[in-house]
DNA sequence: GCAAAGGTTCGATGATCGTCGAACAAGGAG
DNA sequence: CTCCTTGTTCGACGATCATCGAACCTTTGC
């Protein structure tokens, strides 16, 4: 089963904000943005099960945000940092910033 | 009945986030980042219904991204640029901005 | 006072979402 | 070959969401 990844040109807004819009999934996106090194699914120390796992990686595939592939048994990813910046410049960066107080 | 509006400090990312994720949404504050003059819900062309219209405008105001005061029958909307900007720097800048192909 | 205009409230409906557990598939270690 | 690890797939469940229409409220204009 090839995994999709939507071209650049494809990425659209919306879907690449629902996609950071969930708690969980902005976590994975922090964490991937902190440590550049690809990382298994299963590197991430999340509240949640294996099948939600799946999920949340898919739907941050689905809009753009991670690019995933196989190794083994596991499932490599690491963001589309360059895409993201050249299609919505400042976006990642806005997002992965802390909130000022 | 006093329209609660979220304090500077109480924004929420992941809020504010999924506020953005809708194409009316998404519309309704381009529109209201070109013409910085207060506008009335019904001055947008959408086409949903006013109870619809409704929901959207309360979704952007609970999550922060406008502030609407009554005014007669009308309720006028605009964006909490300064806000925005000053906890979550760059957020709106890059998501306002249009996509680059 | 009365009617029109602008929005809200209240269900309701169908779609999507986040979460789970159980079953399954495939690579790696012994 | 056999197990363990890693992750997927497949329903299923409750929650939330976007949308609608009908009824309602308030202010404005005549």
């Amino acid at each position: 089963m090839a995994l999709h990844h939507p071209t650049p040109q494809d990425l659209e807004l919306a879907a690449v904000l629902h996609a950071l819009s969930d708690p969980q999934r902005l976590r994975i996106v922090r964490e991937l943005s902190a440590d550049p090194t690809p990382r298994a699914c299963g590197s991430f120390d999340l509240e949640i099960t294996k099948s939600t796992c799946t999920h949340h990686f898919r739907v941050l595939r689905e809009a753009g945000v991670i690019e995933q592939q196989e190794a083994g048994t596991s499932r490599l990813n690491k963001l589309r940092r360059e895409e993201l910046d050249e299609r919505f410049p400042g976006l990642l960066d806005a997002v992965l910033a802390p909130a000022r107080v």
